[in-house]
DNA sequence: CTTGACCTTGAAGCGCAGTACAAGGCCTAG
DNA sequence: CTAGGCCTTGTACTGCGCTTCAAGGTCAAG
């Protein structure tokens, strides 16, 4: 199977699949006689997994920590469950930041009703994001 | 007013500064003779109210444009409700998204207290993160 | 024999909001 | 006179996951 078909096959593009190979996600495969990289199912198989790994919000570094160990023969089982337990983990307090940025943009959206845009003065800039005591830090 | 001393008063850094400048949601300060750039107390509350719209989750492209509609006389208000609008509005699509990826998550967290890790097979890479039929599409 | 679809490599660019670094000028205190 | 703490400019780098471009090689069909 040459790159395009496994492309094909995955559904990512041949830049994608060469990447991954940079990022040794994927081993360096054999070539045929005319230098095109050759691949078999096993190839297909390991991409799928990579974008399902993506899918559920693993970063491509711990992604092939994952296949690092399928690859020295360790069977990666606890490493994925700890790798779950902390994206579940960040995924949380993002949600929670965008939860209090939604309160906050609330509020915004109140006062812009409640402001008479002609009380807007010139050294505010605008009166409906009025400067906070403490700045969330937020994003 | 020295850039040092705006950036201490707003807690920003001196390149930050620079960066405002340099995108245009600062104005081109005066100079002192010795070159420096030399500001008023307006430019601390641009840059407060930079910093504060910031944290509303408004990127530095809309402060822009609100600040340009007040360097050119227009009250921003409007303008200003619709930014918050179209924020609110992508801060709960994306929640929503987390929402799903969360669910994902706890269900793989789930699967991986109920497999055994001898179960896992090379083929796999690991039983617990299972091909989907239809990968979601999130960040 | 040419066309076009595939493949190769390497380098650069994207978005975003800065940070970091280099090489130098200015100013004050000791 | 020198040390240090400011300031100036320009350039490059960060993270992340690619995409885009350039310049060329390979192969099958017509």
């Amino acid at each position: 199977m040459r790159i395009g078909e496994l492309a094909d096959a995955v559904g990512v593009s041949t830049q994608a699949v060469r990447y991954y190979e940079r990022e040794r996600l994927m081993p360096a495969p054999t070539r045929g006689g005319n230098g095109y990289r050759a691949y078999d199912d096993q190839a297909v198989a390991r991409i799928a997994f990579i974008r399902t790994a993506q899918s559920a919000g693993l970063t491509l570094v711990q992604i092939r920590s994952i296949l690092d160990l399928r690859d020295r023969g360790v069977i990666p089982c606890d490493h994925v469950s700890d790798l779950i337990d902390d994206r579940l983990f960040e995924v949380r307090r993002r949600m929670a930041e965008l939860a209090a940025l939604e309160e906050e943009l609330v509020q915004l959206r109140d006062r812009s009703e409640r402001l008479d845009p002609a009380d807007c003065s010139d050294g505010d800039i605008c009166h409906i994001i009025a400067v906070q005591p403490q700045p969330s830090v937020l994003e």
